[in-house]
DNA sequence: TTGAAAGCGCTAACAT
DNA sequence: ATGTTAGCGCTTTCAA
């Protein structure tokens, strides 16, 4: 027998310290980079780590560093919870197909109503666009983001605590409606975060946006350029700043080319609300010739109602979005459209909060950016 | 001045006890619900963690109790590197747009080629159902997911990497492509995960899948029952067991029902791939009267260009998807199709990740969900 | 039922 | 340039 009782659990500092001969704090600072460590020694220690098939250990290192290297990536609606106690209230959805061989437990509290919020989060491909610019930022930083959702008042406090038990080290911050709290919630809290868009009451808090209302005259003047003369508009939600701006970014450039009013039906920027949308603006209008939707989810929408009223796309009535989601592309014809530079927006957010993170003292900041306008087949 | 030097940090234990007037143990316990203490002192020790404020430090819980309460989200692809030091290589894409007020430092990595594969994943709305089933089922379980991709070997490294530094307690992998290394890697790392679909090569590790056989005979029947007597069939990648299966499927129900030839065209689950895949097919056959794609994004490129060759759907041409994700119901006519019930199996998955972290004796488990038949305007 | 004390694995002064 | 040492904040035996 040898006398080696080998380490029980996964290889320690301590461990690779003993292979390769020196102290925990030289491995430490090999393992870290640190300069200042003799190039022979550092590469015994290389060495060490090799053969041990060391790991650090994240939450010991979190523990003196105070940092986690984790981004809190949170969609937030502003719902209030339904009920008190609601957990997974709502009408369960069970659905038809069941499980095969698998399902145990039916207790689970899962595919109740809570589903239908990040079920909607991800039903607009514009979120994906979001998620790929901050992965896309901070992967090659070793940094992930963590995915929460608060829609309730009680998912809101639960990521406010995760943030304070110091889970994650800031927080990029979209919300999908006007009057979120948690923006607030989060300030109070002094936890760094970054915003998507504007926060509806003024906020001391750094946050990136898009030029909305350029964007708007964008679509306008294409629309004119193009010859439409009875144009009409399905806005965002207009308790929301971008739906707000896009209106009146269009309504603006409208008048300016002598068209002050501007017929206009109110969407919540899904696919569906803008079918309702066109239906009631063909109602009244049915000789309009041209369409600005605030989002592409709205336009698609639109597309589909025009098209079932026998009116062709752009022939008879041009249409076009804002976004350049996927959706634009996966329809026919496919969308003429505002581009927002989502990507480079949601990297941009989390270059922000990294810089915040690094220095604390660092001003609020907002950086605008520039949409442009994509010419497709609708318009 | 009064003698009493405020803790500098935010409060610990150590200040709650003393606030409290009892050890930090006592703390420990009921903020952690452990019986065993006196209603009493309890009842002064919430107060003292209100009045402090005191939130536990998930660091310092995490090194001693092992467990971090992460959960990684792995959507992985099968690419090797590129090139071997391809950190974002690719050509590099800048939008036309560019950012307005911000975007400094044009030295970021980000928009490369790394982007496509996250763009391309969230660009199927399929996976917006998978993460709302996990989230459902982790969010009352108080843990979140870690989103991550691992597209290429580094990417790959990364995570295992990243699980063994008990960053997460373990990771729920689904895979994009067939031969995928990243579930050997992960259980020759030791490391607990559980898999969308069977991989491709036999894998001591727990995996939830579709009968996808069954859901292909359900589209075949319905095709066949509707009166389609030229069937054709855009299938998914054949190198991946899902898209096999689909194929296998739908085969044996044919033939079985005389037509032991079925025209096929291979596709890659993009709607792309469904329109190319479409015009083969339709140039082949002009005659044919009923599709079945292996999935919907396939199903909608498909019904656009029969659309674009005259053909109405579903009167000319019967169209049946696969899947039944936002995209069904987003188009015209909305797809009928086969449905997938992602949202059970996903939140299955996180089931018996649990499972296994609660006792790693567990033994290896797969669970097969059943399809169903959803119809609705394509056939 | 409660407290004392050890220690999880690491980093960062500080000393050498 | 390297080692020593003192914690980071928490859970968890072990005693009392």
């Amino acid at each position: 027998m040898t006398e080696d009782p080998r380490p029980a659990g996964s290889p320690t500092l301590e461990d690779v310290a003993r292979a390769a001969g020196v102290s925990r704090a030289t491995v430490s600072r090999v393992v870290n980079g640190v300069r200042n460590v003799d190039p022979v020694i550092q590469e015994s220690v290389r060495q060490a780590v090799a053969t041990t098939g060391y790991t650090p250990n994240r939450a010991a290192r979190s523990l003196v560093t105070r940092r986690t290297d984790a981004i809190a990536l949170v969609v937030s609606g502003a719902g209030d919870d339904p009920s008190p106690e609601a957990e997974a209230g709502g009408p369960y959805r069970g659905g038809p197909a069941g499980a095969g061989g698998g399902a145990r437990h039916a207790d689970e509290p899962d595919g109740g109503a809570g589903s239908s919020f990040t079920a909607q989060v991800f039903a607009d491909p514009f979120f994906g666009r979001v998620v790929t610019g901050i992965v896309n930022y901070l992967r090659p930083r070793g940094m992930y983001p963590v995915l929460m959702f608060a829609e309730t008042s009680r998912a809101r406090d639960e990521v406010v605590s995760y943030l304070r038990q110091g889970s994650a080290d800031g927080a990029l911050v979209v919300s999908t409606h006007a009057d979120d709290p948690l923006p607030g919630l989060i300030t109070d809290a002094g936890l760094p975060a970054v915003l998507y868009a504007r926060p509806s009451r003024p906020t001391r808090i750094s946050y990136v946006d898009l030029a909305h209302q350029d964007g708007a005259r964008l679509a306008a003047e294409h629309l004119l350029a193009r010859g439409c003369r009875r144009i009409a508009t399905i806005t965002g939600p207009l308790d929301v700043p971008a739906g707000q701006d896009r209106l009146a970014g269009f309504r603006d450039t409208m008048a300016r080319a002598g068209q002050p009013y501007v017929p206009l039906a109110e969407g919540r920027f899904t696919q569906e609300s803008g079918e309702a949308a066109m239906a009631r603006l063909l109602a009244e209008h049915p000789d309009l010739d041209g369409v600005f939707a605030a989002n592409d989810l709205m336009a698609v929408g639109a597309c589909h109602v025009l098209r079932e009223h026998g009116r062709r796309v752009p022939e008879d009535v041009a249409v076009i979005g804002f976004d350049d989601s996927s959706a634009a592309v996966a329809c026919r014809p496919p969308l003429t459209t505002v581009r927002q530079p989502v990507e480079e927006m949601t990297a941009e957010m989390a270059r922000l909060l990294l810089d915040r993170l690094a220095g604390p003292d660092r001003a609020v900041t907002s950086v605008i950016f520039e949409p442009s306008l994509v010419v497709r087949g609708s318009a």
